[in-house]
DNA sequence: CTGTTAGCGCCTTCAG
DNA sequence: CTGAAGGCGCTAACAG
């Protein structure tokens, strides 16, 4: 009692006591064949109730392997992110690596910079968000060879492993929707082109579609604040300052859209009589509002569960496929309207 | 060109190339001085184009410190811990750390147990929410000596060091208001008691101001879900059924608060005139409202750089003060109205 | 200012 | 089934 910071107890202190060697102990601790089951019991028993914790540090340098996982996603201000990574972060703690999560803020030059930072670490793998990374980064990320997953967007060349939306595909169902409603005067709000990489997938299916139906395409009205409720609403004043000239206003994500919605009514806009708006993903806030917000929604739980699980696999040899597309679900809500 | 999966390059590849010894360039590197300028140059752009990066493990076992923080928070499903998150990573990222986060979903022995296999990386510093904690894990913490900051919460009597938000007060001065307004029947939607301590402070803040202006007790309902939407919605539902008891309905943040206003007008209360609503945070969302909602501004940002400045004082020598106590600030809103 | 020596705690490899 | 030797990449602590 009252051991005065005492270094915690290692490999050496667990075999002295068990009066064994300390590869037997180690072996015996991490299940490896080659140990009576007496002694491993007896050192199980002994090492718990030392408290021993095996030193990752040391592990890592001793087997060059690392049981650290880097995953980068653009920020966690909307549940998106954060489900995805709840479901991911649980199949890999699981299965006893450590997360070290990083945030880039659509800026692929910082995690590019946090890509390196993170090499520090040896990581077992890495987890970005989306296909469209730094050249330089792909390249030496493959160079490697080591699991990599990309999530929540998909490409036909992935650096490893993608799993994710089809985005494109994804605007476009929600735009069908709309479309089959009777809209041809759309518009988008959303960060500015060129920022995320999925918000102009989705942007391209809904012009696709809308072109195909013999409709313009959307005007299209850039707000900085990713996240916010209030770009929504500032989306929706640039827009209804232009006049009345769309019938149909679809926004990046449920946040803005809600936040576009409350604008529209506040200027005495009815919705959807007036002017139809459509979110995306299907966040809980759409299905509490007085009118279900039109969205469409994303498997983001079922992205990460299916990401850990692949990822898990890669990193025990097993080669998932490269390419892994959930589908997402339409919600048809009640703030597009059928046009008279 | 080419290098087939060639380990990186280490200490003694550099050193070797510059033609001195590993210690130099180890010096030179971290900025440690014995290394003249010229060296020290020279080593820096030879590493730089090498592509040097040190490694972390290797570092942590040498040196005996990880530059590893552990963080750990209820969920990320919500903004304020994104955001608290958000202003301590990158004050730690910049000073070389990187954080291993968890989510515990208010379980003190999912907490605790996350504690343990975190020890794996002889963390530098451990990051908590709340200051309630298993017991032996304060002991534990407290034991090793090493810097631990509690965010969120504050208390009298911290495991090393506080940084957070006094929600009883917090809680007695969003009631003192609505009690000025003439409200003198309230109800309460949050977790159930016992789940989240800084819910049931805030409960008592607000019981103990209705108390000392002659009211009762606020009833209490419990949901289970934090987050939801939708749990503020079954809140209002199961206070609806008990027929007209309450004049104001305290909801634990503003995500529920916002779910039990679209339920209270959906059922054909008119908020406030019929039923005042308030909430607790004062996220962007209570904003963009037709009326926006009576709530309390939280620090959240603010707690996450004055928290991540602490432990980096700490981490270098200095000592902060045990308890910092930031305000939160009442936003009147428009969902409690004076009673008539 | 620079180099040498001796580990950090574990794992891989090879002997028994 | 068990043990001994050597090294992972780096950094303290001590020489010069």
């Amino acid at each position: 009692m009252g051991r005065i910071r005492n270094r915690p107890p290692g490999l050496r202190e667990v075999a002295q006591r068990a009066g064994v060697s300390m590869m037997t102990v180690s072996r015996a601790l991490r299940g490896v064949d080659g140990v009576s089951s007496a002694t491993r019991a007896r050192i199980a028993a002994l090492a718990a109730d030392l408290g021993y914790v095996p030193d990752g540090h040391a592990r890592a340098l001793g087997a060059a392997d690392s049981r650290i996982i880097g995953i980068s996603v653009p920020n966690l201000f909307n549940d998106v992110f954060a489900q995805i990574l709840d479901g991911m972060r649980r199949t890999l703690e699981t299965a006893g690596y450590s997360s070290v999560v990083d945030t880039t803020d659509y800026d692929l030059s910082r995690e590019q910079a946090w890509c390196d930072r993170m090499a520090a670490w040896r990581p077992a793998a890495l987890v970005l968000t989306g296909c469209a990374h730094a050249p330089a980064l792909r390249e030496a990320l493959r160079a490697t060879g080591r699991p990599v997953v990309e999530l929540w967007d998909v490409s036909d060349d992935p650096i490893d492993v993608c799993v994710g939306l089809d985005h494109r595909a994804a605007g476009a169902a929600l735009a069908a929707h709309v479309v089959a409603l009777g809209h041809r005067r759309p518009a988008f709000v959303g960060p500015p082109e060129g920022v995320d990489p999925r918000a102009d997938a989705r942007f391209a299916g809904i012009a696709a579609t809308f072109a195909a139906a013999g409709a313009g395409a959307p005007g299209r009205v850039g707000v900085d604040d990713q996240s916010a409720f209030g770009a929504g609403a500032r989306g929706m004043t640039a827009l209804l300052a232009q006049g009345p000239r769309h019938d149909v206003v679809f926004f990046h994500n449920d946040n803005t859209a809600f936040g576009g919605l409350m604008t529209a009514e506040a200027a005495g806009l009815r919705v959807p009589e007036d002017i139809g708006i459509a979110g995306f993903n299907g966040l809980d806030l759409t299905r509490v509002m007085p009118r279900p917000l039109t969205t469409l929604k994303t498997p983001r739980r079922q992205i990460g569960l299916v990401a850990g699980q692949h990822l898990l696999a890669r990193l025990n040899g097993v080669r998932p496929p490269a390419r892994t597309v959930l589908a997402g679900r339409l919600v048809p809500g009640a703030t597009v309207a059928p046009q008279p």
